[in-house]
DNA sequence: ATCATGCTTAGCCATGCAGCTAAGTAATCA
DNA sequence: TGATTACTTAGCTGCATGGCTAAGCATGAT
């Protein structure tokens, strides 16, 4: 399996899981560190570190610590890789639709006469 | 956690793995039996039946059965939650990259005086 | 009626994941 | 120095997921 395609698994298997999501939602309003994040979760701390860690691994986020303070910030491109393959998803499935299309047109002109 | 919410996790969910995009992708060629969908993964049918189950309850494909054959089929409209969820969050990074940008001119501003 | 085909169901196994607690480390503050 | 803060690490639990085999059921062909 090419690496492109473990890497698009990574992102969404990252994006699949809502409070991640809503970790993402927060960081678009600007870097956070890690206690920050996990205040408006409910969860505890660890939990949200792993979380972080997904996040990271999937390369949606960067963090970096300063003194003992962990800040996460998005990383804008990230989500890229995905738009590209809904992209060229939409363009198949349109070429199919394109296809499907074709065949009824078909049919209606072979039944018209 | 919103209904809205725990479809696009089921729609991430669906297509974190390449077993399932890539059945997925033969799919955007047009309609298949649920065997000539399992031959090129070297999958089980029931693995390749669990990986459909999947597919078909995050609303990305569809299935009937006619006699003994099951044929599957896309759903085109079903990857629109995600384009849009795609769509909000550029616009909410970007905000974040224009208030950045703003913050560093004002920087820069306060610098040249 | 029998047999082959194509899917379905049931159930097992290993691994992974999301949550937790408890205990550790490192930086800041009094 | 001692206490507090902010992560970090280790390790446990329960449930989900991806793979399998074996056996069942319904349909189509002979």
């Amino acid at each position: 399996m090419a690496k492109h395609d473990t890497d698009l698994s990574a992102l969404f298997q990252a994006l699949a899981d809502p409070t991640r999501r809503a970790i993402l939602a927060r960081l678009a309003e600007g870097p956070a560190a890690v206690s920050d994040l996990a205040r408006p979760t409910g969860l505890r701390l660890p939990t949200v570190m792993r979380h972080l860690e997904v996040l990271e691994q999937a390369g949606l986020i960067d963090s970096s610590k300063d003194g003992r303070v962990r800040s996460c910030a998005l990383v804008p491109q990230a989500l890229a890789p995905l738009r590209s393959w809904l992209e060229e998803q939409r363009i198949l499935w349109e070429g199919r639709l394109d296809r499907l299309e074709d065949y009824v047109m078909q049919v209606m002109k072979e039944q018209g006469q």
